[in-house]
DNA sequence: AAATATACATAAATATCTTAGGTATATAGG
DNA sequence: CCTATATACCTAAGATATTTATGTATATTT
């Protein structure tokens, strides 16, 4: 999928996974978005980790890093304001499919 | 609407306009995209003009100045290379929209 | 042993958008 | 008549989000 469609939606896939999920780390996110989405969202980590850092500095994830094995994950959730954030966006996503559904459909006057 | 979500659609939202229409000057896109919309999308005429100049620079449009009563439009239309391009551009937005659609709708695993 | 996958991260370059400002003519309302 | 709003084009500065490239390190597969 030629993905500039993609802009603008990282951070509401975001939110989306973790209303899910309970708890996502970075990667992991990448990989469930990509399965999910039979390979059409290719999301970049060049624009993950940047976008999980100003989702938290907004207050709307929590972290928590765990050792696995020698290794550190980060672990992500949604804040209660991101909780409530996240069905925002949820909703103001799919209002806006239905807007630019309806304006691709249109058919010309005459 | 939270336009947000807007970015990276413009220029396919003119190239549908002019699939639609044969030819049409930029304040008309602005005034008929936010009618057909109900003033859900408002392209700012900051971010349309360079828009048409990108696309005309690109070979997608083609343009005429005309005189109307002292004051000059430029009507911009599909090139053949740009009727294709729209129509690919509409098919692709379609289908990225489903994807995200089913995506919005997805149910957690449990 | 080497290549690939996992897992984090940042910086530079690029793209697109908003905001703000500029110019000028036409029309509607008081 | 005059003033505000609408029409119609345009560009520049700043903000923001993304891609591409690079870096580091561990784990797993071939």
């Amino acid at each position: 999928m030629n993905n500039k469609m993609f802009r603008g939606s990282l951070d509401t896939i975001i939110l989306k996974m973790l209303n899910n999920n309970t708890e996502m780390y970075g990667y992991e996110i990448t990989q469930e978005v990509k399965k999910l989405s039979d390979g059409a969202f290719d999301i970049k980590e060049g624009a993950l980790y940047p976008a999980l850092h100003r989702l938290e500095a907004k207050g709307l994830l929590e972290t928590e890093s765990r050792s696995i094995g020698n290794r550190i994950r980060k672990y992500y959730k949604l804040s209660p304001k991101g909780n409530k954030e996240s069905k925002t966006q949820i909703s103001e996503m799919q209002e806006f499919l239905q807007q630019m559904n309806a304006f691709m459909n249109l058919k010309p006057a005459r």
